[in-house]
RNA sequence: GGCGCUAUCGUCAAGUGGUUAAGACACCGCCCUUUCACGGCGGGUUCGUGGGUUCAAAUCCCGCUAGCGUCACCA
């Protein structure tokens, strides 16, 4: 008995944008064919001119790259069994609607489309199609031929009797024949709808296993019904439950723009790194079972994989976990590498802060759960905040404008003579102000800190801060605030 | 409306007839602390509902409800 290599197909529609949901669809497909050592075919169902989206297919295999998803087939890719673009398979989808037509199993419709007829009646918006054209008679079927006459090549539904499929997640789901619309298998403008094209292409790519939204169940039997008529092998079905957004008002619903980012873009432009994005994606709506682990490597996912683990429910998009995790794999990282992630968000620093970069990101990695986060971050490194005497009163420490000043003044005095500006001279010297001044440490760095931040709250202490700023801004900044603190006071 | 899918903490989820119903995120408290983080410790909250089956049900069956999907010359 031949092994049959386990085949996956991905088949995004070129529309410039990658939602979540099919981001995630393509990984578990790509999980799967791996852990199968089988393959993963990128094809691109560009069959709608209408939502065509210039250079749509880079974006799409840049994106899968991103996420470190490897198709071995694809428009790019190689394979023997291109095209993998469908709108250059019409030849194929041609002869194969043909060939239905001529075993009775569709029909050639004449009907026009009249998409733009609004009707009200409530039984024609769930009537479907009336098969008109069904059972034309010869005469007249031939006379619209001679007459040229547009048309469309509809499957021809049996009107009794039910369809059954297996789906390795739902088990067998069964729907009455009398359900399916006698649907369009080839527009008039000879393209092929998703209906037919997807039959036709997994059949001849040998796709073994068709991974896809739940909201292809219903057409599903549709599918099978093509595979029969034209003696084929089923394929295995796996139908993954939808990735929802969570409102304002609490309700659930398939994800989409009102919920924030739906794109894999979104995210990685918002500063999430792919990796991360891939990590928590693989877990919503999968779960390695024999593990609590959390934080995993493409290569661990691989080899954990199995569809068992994968939940019939919707699962709920939760940017807190997303956060979490993406701080994970910050805090994972070294000051270089986190440096080199973020630098584009560091924006245009002066000489002095993008010296010490590297140092920056040390303090950062730890706060961050987006790269957006940044650019607030630091700002006041650059730019000092307006003074705000209120910062300086502070109840816990103890700290109030007057003493303030009387903290600020010595420190001042201590750190002009202060020249070798590193942080461990820094350090140091302030350590031993603290302790001369027979203060508690946080009662002398409450005001310092705000002196030279003008912030509440600041990525890093006094030391850190002083030596970002500098020797001379350091300086500046107390100066300033001294000034600023003792006009507040009279 | 017809048809279909789904139903364990706020969220992701483990669980497959007998468990103190895991774990993670979030939340709250405490510790650490130079603010915020990081790290450590602890805490609360969960089986949609009504019927069965069974000695025993989150687990099996049926109804109900709710959510979602689908009913295109879109995918």
């Amino acid at each position: 008995m031949k092994k049959i290599r386990t085949r996956f197909g991905f088949a995004p529609s070129p529309t410039g944008y990658m939602h979540i949901g099919n981001l995630r669809t393509a990984l578990y497909a790509y999980l799967f064919a791996k852990s199968q050592d089988g393959d993963f075919i990128l094809r691109i169902e560009d069959t709608d001119r209408a939502r065509y989206v210039a250079d749509a297919v880079e974006f799409i295999e840049n994106t899968l790259a991103a996420a470190k998803i490897i198709p071995d087939e694809g428009p790019h890719h190689g394979g023997n069994f291109g095209p993998y673009v469908q709108s250059e398979r019409m030849a194929i989808y041609k002869k194969y609607a043909e060939e239905l037509v001529e075993n009775g199993y569709a029909y050639r419709c004449f009907c026009v489309n009249h998409e733009d007829e609004n009707t009200n009646d409530e039984e024609k918006k769930f009537g479907g199609y009336n098969r008109h054209c069904r059972d034309l008679d010869r005469e007249e079927l031939e006379a619209n031929i001679v007459a040229r006459k547009p048309y469309v090549i509809r499957q021809k539904m049996p009107l009794t009797g039910e369809t059954t499929f297996f789906d390795v997640l739902h088990g067998n789901i069964t729907i009455a024949n009398s359900e399916l619309e006698d649907q369009v298998l080839l527009k008039s403008d000879g393209m092929p709808t998703y209906n037919f094209a997807n039959v036709i292409d997994d059949h001849l790519m040998g796709i073994t296993h068709i991974i896809r939204g739940a909201e292809f169940i219903t057409s599903t039997p549709k599918h099978v019904l093509l595979y029969k008529a034209f003696g084929w092998e089923l394929p295995t079905f796996i139908h993954l439950a939808p990735v929802m957004g969570k409102s304002e008002d609490g309700t659930v619903s398939k994800l989409s723009k009102r919920h924030g980012a739906t794109s894999f873009n979104d995210l990685v432009e918002m500063g999430y790194l792919p990796e991360a994005i891939t990590n928590y994606v693989a877990l919503l709506g999968w779960n390695p079972k024999t593990t609590n682990q959390e934080i995993f490597s493409m290569a661990e996912l691989i080899e954990k994989f199995s569809l068992d683990g994968l939940s019939k429910s919707p699962a709920v998009f939760d940017y807190n976990k997303l956060d979490w995790m993406s701080g994970e794999y910050f805090k994972a990282m070294t000051d270089e590498e986190f440096a080199k992630a973020a630098d584009k968000f560091f924006g245009e620093l002066d000489e002095n802060l993008a010296s010490k970069k590297v140092y920056l990101s040390s303090l950062l990695k730890t706060r961050v759960a987006k790269l957006s986060e940044i650019p607030a971050m630091i700002k006041f490194l650059q730019e000092m905040p307006p003074f705000d005497a209120e910062l300086f009163i502070n109840k816990r420490n103890k700290v109030t404008v007057e003493k303030s000043i009387e903290i600020i003044k010595p420190a001042l005095e201590m750190l002009e003579k202060v020249e070798d500006w590193t942080l461990d001279t820094l350090n140091e010297k302030i350590a031993a102000f603290t302790e001369n001044s027979g203060l508690k440490t946080g009662t002398v760095m409450w005001p310092l800190r705000i002196a030279i931040s003008g912030q509440k709250v600041t990525p890093g202490g006094v030391v850190e801060i002083l030596y970002l700023l500098g020797r001379e801004e350091g300086l500046k900044r107390l100066t300033d605030a001294l000034d600023a603190l003792s006009n507040v006071k009279q």
